[in-house]
DNA sequence: CATGAATGAGTGTTCATTCAT
DNA sequence: GATGAATGAACACTCATTCAT
């Protein structure tokens, strides 16, 4: 029976989650202290345990969010009837995401989720869990246009799925390093590859 | 006229690194204490420090090995008369090394100096540098080969540039997370890619 | 004119009393955090705080309401005509009285009081004044049985006093560590000790 | 292969043990931080931390010296040819013991020790064990003397072990409380009281 | 009166680094 | 040159207490 309503609870989540955020996309997870998410966040170190078991939790939060948003733009995109036209939308959206300065803070930290996920477990499993569904969607997906002749034969669609995964998650990686790296002309190319890959020969 | 010789002291520097790297590999950097790397490396925290102004510098000679790698595959591989056998060739050749247990391990450090370089400016030089160096190289013979016809035309090479150095870096990200993902189908399906992109249409 | 009435506060404090003797037998004082007890209670934070004025003044008063409760044993032991038929009472009803487990559990406390007492003034206080007018209404009874011949001459009745004391709280102690002590032949052999220190040599 | 002596670091053991027994003695283990040992001892908490896993260990420690000197104690008592004799000589050796400051102050923190024991596992089972060694030593002891007709028949001798560790520990408390309480005067009672359970009827 | 979310000083502990030997 | 004991600032986290609702 708590005093505070619901949305009153989330909302300080929130305002952690988003301090720390902010905390680790610029300093990394181990550079933050919690004193610095506290100043961050305006409130106090009991406070913030209230809501997070510890930093590690923050960071866990994070992630999940990550994991969430990803997975529902991915549905979103291969939902579409048509694949190469789904593809070329997810491509946009996904790559207009990147524009958004915010959304570029984000990124960085998921560079550090990655590392992360190296040694620690839980993590691990999010993102494993996170790529083997994105895989499965995508695989089904190239599987049925090839079904159709739509799509290059003889790949497997697991490989193509890791593909297009490894072309987003590398320029990621590449905008984290040159901000200015040009968006519309990898687009350009990764829409080509698109072309190429799912047309009849 | 130092009191040891240099192949001492190199090889003294090797041994630190090689004990950091496996410490850094399974553990993270900041999971890593010296003590560890004095433990792994069988000398003292002192000793060390004669050949390492900290941890820090660890890290950054870490990174500093990795870029001159792989700089140098890759200048082999573009070397090479032909574009299009040379990047088979250099597929062949990346992911042929990714087979090597102890090169994995090396490779799960590569993704946390990724993630380290955000906020590291002497990390992040190194790595943009490298970047930089191996999209002018690519840029160059894409551009080259897009002159003979060989390849795509109306595409930016910088970003062919990236969608390639995308490929390989994704790859390692996954592996680091599923080791048994299968080299071989994804090494057809990056042939594909070279092929359909660097052939007159 | 207080809002509520007295017995309701009564009622209100022996629940926090209660639930802190729980808590502090089974943990300790220091281990039990305000938290253990606001759970253990029943209460909110708040709530406690308006009975007492922190953690100590509900130690405080578990120290005097054992205080008061020896006190009375002792004085109707002592109050008995015959001094050695009132202390092989005395005994028994303090012996029996150990077989209660609650009463067990309590007097594990008391173990907890007495080395919070060695640096506590205002409970060493409590503590003292206890002891000192348990020594003398036994000394007094004491030196009227010299006087009239019934127990040994020549020692400090003071000093008797204490040695009874000790004989309590020593067991105390050992049943606080081994809850299986012979309670009967402890009791037997304080008898045989009251009867050859007490009697006409 | 310590860099340093096994004296040396013997002697820094004790510096530390040293230190902390005088804080906790003074304030008790709870109220006596880390800091306060620091400060007390003159040491770093880097340093401390290399000689004992912690706060913890350090208590440990201390609990295990008291129990190995009381051992040491009665067992040079208990091994005297005549049990009477034998038992002034430990009432006075044990008493005298207890005029020396330093050895009160310890005495303070052995209330503590108890106190500590009641939820301690690891510390229950020191005290636990050295009470059952003592008794097991009285014990056997008093039998033997009873076979002779020395002492009080028809006592449980484990019972009479009881009341005689009692009679210490009893006195300990009231020390800790009273400074002053009369050494002397409950020595004469002890030995009157020994006198009496230790002599043919 | 009661609530329980919030506070923030203080805790035990770690670890990169130094420097006397 | 090498050693490893020592340093001490910094860390994640706790909890007695307060006070707006």
């Amino acid at each position: 029976m708590p005093k505070v309503s619901a949305e009153y609870r989330e909302q300080r989540r929130r305002e952690i989650v988003d301090a720390a955020v902010d905390c680790f996309a610029r300093k990394g997870f181990h550079q933050t202290s919690m004193q610095d998410i506290v100043a961050a966040s305006g409130l106090s170190p009991g406070a913030i345990y209230r809501y997070f078991a510890g930093k590690e939790e923050i960071v866990q939060a994070i992630a999940d969010e990550r994991h969430a948003r990803e997975a529902a733009l991915l549905e979103t995109a291969l939902a579409a009837g048509d694949l190469r036209s789904g593809l070329h939308e997810l491509t946009r959206a996904y790559f207009d995401w990147l524009r958004d300065p915010e959304e570029r803070l984000r990124r960085r930290l998921e560079v550090q989720v990655w590392a992360e996920s190296l040694h620690n477990e839980r993590m691990a499993a999010t993102i494993t869990r996170g790529g083997a569904d994105a895989r499965a969607a995508w695989s089904r997906a190239i599987a049925d246009e090839q079904r159709r002749g739509n799509v290059v034969a003889g790949v497997e669609p697991e490989a193509v799925a890791r593909l297009m995964l490894a072309v987003l998650q590398g320029f990621i990686l590449q905008q984290g390093w040159e901000p200015d790296a040009d968006i519309d002309a990898y687009v350009e190319v990764v829409d080509a590859l698109v072309d190429r890959l799912f047309e009849t020969p």
